[in-house]
DNA sequence: TAAATTTGGGACTTAATTGTCTTAATTTTT
DNA sequence: AAAAATTAAGACAATTAAGTCCCAAATTTA
């Protein structure tokens, strides 16, 4: 349902949003290291991510990744937007060009309304997620 | 969320339901040229889905694809699952080992009901989908 | 029986995604 | 100022998914 890449980002954002804050910051090599990830790859959906203000970052020794408390508050989804772009997620389960209720494709009532409550539930913010992992209702790279 | 493949086998077969029975085969040129694909790659479809018995098949002139009376009750999912695999549909959003609640990535909670449910929809059979396009309901290859 | 038509099967090609490597830019420490 | 550590950027390689092609097997028609 995600791409690869957009899976390995929410998950290396959650560890961001557990475990780093702007006086903490974590490094690429570490986050694929415990998220048991190739650390070249990471570092680019990272780069991506901070290209786009998503998360933050600082080069250097000390330097690393890390989410500020207002970061926190992005809706997860933005995260997979980011890496795979929004279409995944809209476009019609068929393939037909549009999906809308003018020209339905034949499962377009029985999915339409659980992709957009699967869209809603992303809408949640990253802490959401995180607390959950932080008292142990969830887990990452598992 | 379902890959191009099975989107393109879906949408075919369903074609098959409208337009075909045992005394009406149809050649996979006239689907391909009806569905706008091409022609080759959608016989290798056809064709994987006639060896596991989702659809039938005759050689030679007059012969083609077709759907016999019980096979429009198969559950539309078979089609997926043969083309795709289940995984697709079952396996942890976040990539975890295992999509389960003794284990639940953060996510779980909030999109395995929509899985469920997904899968659950499409466990309806071929006709009752069919049988929207036959009515004017809903659409194929628009 | 021969020719034509269609599915069946597999090798091959192309395109997209995933993953690696090299080098530059920035920052910290000494 | 120099060295070390880290992100940034982009070229490159490998893998997987998508799509093409060729020829064999079966069936119908003439
Ligand atoms: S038109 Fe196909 S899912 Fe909406
Ligand atoms: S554990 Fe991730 S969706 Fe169930």
């Amino acid at each position: 349902m995600l791409s690869s890449s957009s899976k390995y980002a929410v998950n290396a954002v959650l560890y961001l949003a557990v475990h780093s804050n702007d006086k903490n910051k974590i490094r690429a090599k570490e986050i694929a290291e415990a998220i048991k990830l190739p650390s070249p790859f990471l570092s680019k959906l990272l780069q991506s991510l901070s290209r786009e203000n998503i998360i933050s970052s600082s080069k250097g020794p000390t330097g690393g990744f890390y989410l500020t408390k207002q970061a926190l508050n992005t809706p997860l989804i933005e995260v997979v937007n980011i890496i795979d772009g929004t279409s995944r997620l809209e476009d019609c389960v068929l393939g037909l060009k549009k999906c809308s209720s003018e020209q339905p494709c034949p499962v377009h009532y029985s999915v339409q309304p659980l992709k957009q409550k699967f869209r809603k539930e992303l809408q949640e913010n990253i802490s959401v997620f995180a607390e959950k992992v932080k008292n142990g209702e969830a887990y990452l790279f598992v």
